[in-house]
DNA sequence: TGAATCTGCTAAATGGATTTAGCAATTCAC
DNA sequence: GTGAATTGCTAAATCCATTTAGCAGATTCA
């Protein structure tokens, strides 16, 4: 049944009556190959007839090309923060009829170069490095003529990369606050200015915090507090709401930095008898899976990862200037923040 | 810098004094070649001297094989629900020196056939069909020495699949509950055993209520109630388990068909003030990300997705008898069941 | 009319590994 | 000592598409 193999370049020619190179001309549009409209046809149909598709090993060899992209990451590709990265990585790929090669590294060296030497192998078009992890990735030494493009990360020696535009974020979900009537009585949760270890994250949190702080004092307004929490997890969130609500009662509303710590937020505040967004509102980043289980809907600025995922490919395919590109971050209003009540 | 060209088998034969056939037998490690033992170091440090990797184009040209398979998927790879299928196959991919392409149609047939197409254009070494959707899908010809396996999903035509044991899993869930002792105040949240539209789904989730059907009479027990659902989402528990409520104030204990009715439920419950596991023992199906964010833990029996993408990619490289594998449907305790008190 | 230019097409080289067929030197069997 | 077998290695074919160089024949130019 389906087993005869694959039609070759030089059956097609046979079928056509030309020779392989005038069908392999034809095929591939040549311009300046001045063959007559009787011969195109004549190889079209017959590669036509016979299902030719040209075998990418034998054109690969010749051309070093594949139409294939490498994707490596460290976790972000197959955890809950990044299969939009993968999916949009796929679709951008796909547009330009290419595939994409994935692999994950755990953020090992190891494995890292390991990786890269698999996609080299196959002689991938280019590489996109996706991590969440360190900012600077010891990376084996790569053919100057493979592009790569950082991916929600940065590399000294890789300039183009595709990050978030966390400022911008930060801004607008102070904005969201601020033009509901709250003025100084948020409480940030999540961090406060001190330096985070982790150096990546401290970079892209940066500019998350520097975006807030800027709309808050444009607004002239203060935060009632900023909590410091290790871990940005939904536990860790519950707790530090339920010392919120006690320490500080004229709360009304929590700048979360994720919505990991909102939905612990969530919690906390259902448990204290209070309402969302009647007596606290919540704004927090991300638009994890969850925001949307929420009740009422959590609103929230989104980590836009397929955008990131598709502007990754694009990067890489399109030769461009050496730049770190900034992905808009959209708010996503839900029902989680209202007019704050007189207290 | 790093962009001398790589060292072909040509080179590292001529500085190996030796002919790319030697070379080739000794680094491939051919048994019968007989070649020296000085033969075969100089051939093993000269490669290792010029840093010396296989071009796999030409290698696959030669000999049909890529180490790459394909996975394609519906929606299934960049979902929630399977991030965890991507990244079992990478995984048991790595381990056998294989890489990951992937591609999503959307369920789109002509994407998909575009897709295998593309794939098999790169000659892969195998194939991986995951699915939510369709239990048949109308899959152009592909050449009988491609391996098939379909993940998460069945076909006529290619007999090998993986699927989690519904059956089993089913069965856990109810002896969860039956060994906390909850018996006959259980309500059955998402479905009944009438026939649900979606072939697929009814396939497998015919076996997941038999196998919950078949522990209760086993244990000669009830259920309160069954509520049909037509969508397995938060609105929907929330809904149904308010109304639960007030029509059997007398339940103890839910069993709903995924994580996402449950966190609705969980709502509901604590919103009409009632505790769980105290007043209302929950168990349910997949094992979201949310399933441990939620205050108690909920204890749920894990659609193995890790698993089932690794075991697709073993049996993919693995020729073995047609047949669908099933893989376990770990049950996974967290905070959420407790023996009922009496009401 | 003869040279120059176009037209339409093809032969052959190329890319890099694998693999078949087989050569020359040595060892073995008797 | 001679034919057979073994050892150690290599030449050349092969996989298939792309691409360079160039061949005939038809046209154009002068």
């Amino acid at each position: 049944m389906p087993n005869k193999k694959r039609a070759t370049l030089a059956d097609v020619a046979k079928l056509a009556g030309l020779s392989p190179t005038a069908v392999s001309l034809i095929l591939n549009g040549k311009e300046n190959s001045r063959l007559s409209e009787a011969a195109t046809q004549k190889a079209k149909s017959a590669a036509e007839a016979l299902g030719y598709r040209p075998n990418m090993s034998a054109r690969s060899l010749r051309t070093e090309v594949t139409q294939t992209v490498g994707l490596i990451s460290d976790f972000v590709a197959t955890t809950r923060y990044a299969s939009g990265l993968i999916k949009g990585a796929i679709e951008a790929a796909e547009t330009k009829e290419h595939l994409l090669l994935v692999s994950e590294t755990g953020g090992d060296p190891a494995r890292e170069a390991e990786s890269i030497a698999a996609m080299l192998d196959r002689q991938v078009d280019g590489l996109i490095f996706a991590s969440m992890r360190a900012r600077e990735v010891a990376m084996p030494r790569i053919p100057a003529n493979t592009p790569v493009v950082m991916l929600n990360s940065t590399s000294s020696v890789y300039k183009r990369s595709v990050l978030p535009d966390e400022y911008e974020g930060g801004r607008k979900a102070s904005r969201i606050l601020l033009d509901a009537g709250h003025r100084n009585k948020i409480v940030l949760l999540g961090t406060n200015e001190e330096v985070v270890k982790d150096s990546f994250r401290s970079v892209t949190m940066n500019k998350r915090i520097d975006g807030i702080n800027f709309e808050m004092s444009t607004a002239k307004a203060d935060f009632l507090a900023k909590v410091e929490l290790d871990l940005w997890e939904p536990d860790e969130g519950y707790q530090a709401t339920k010392n919120v609500l006690k320490k500080y009662p004229k709360v009304t509303a929590l700048l979360c930095m994720n919505d990991r710590i909102a939905f612990g937020a969530y919690q906390a505040i259902l448990e204290a008898g209070l309402s969302i967004p009647k007596d606290i509102s919540i704004v927090s980043f991300d638009n994890d899976e969850l925001a949307v289980y929420l009740r009422p809907g959590l609103t929230t600025v989104a980590l836009p990862h397929e955008q990131m995922g598709k502007l990754a490919v694009e990067l890489l395919l399109n030769p461009t200037e050496p730049a770190t590109s900034l992905v808009s971050m959209p708010a996503l209003t839900r029902g989680s923040v209202a007019t704050p009540r007189h207290k």
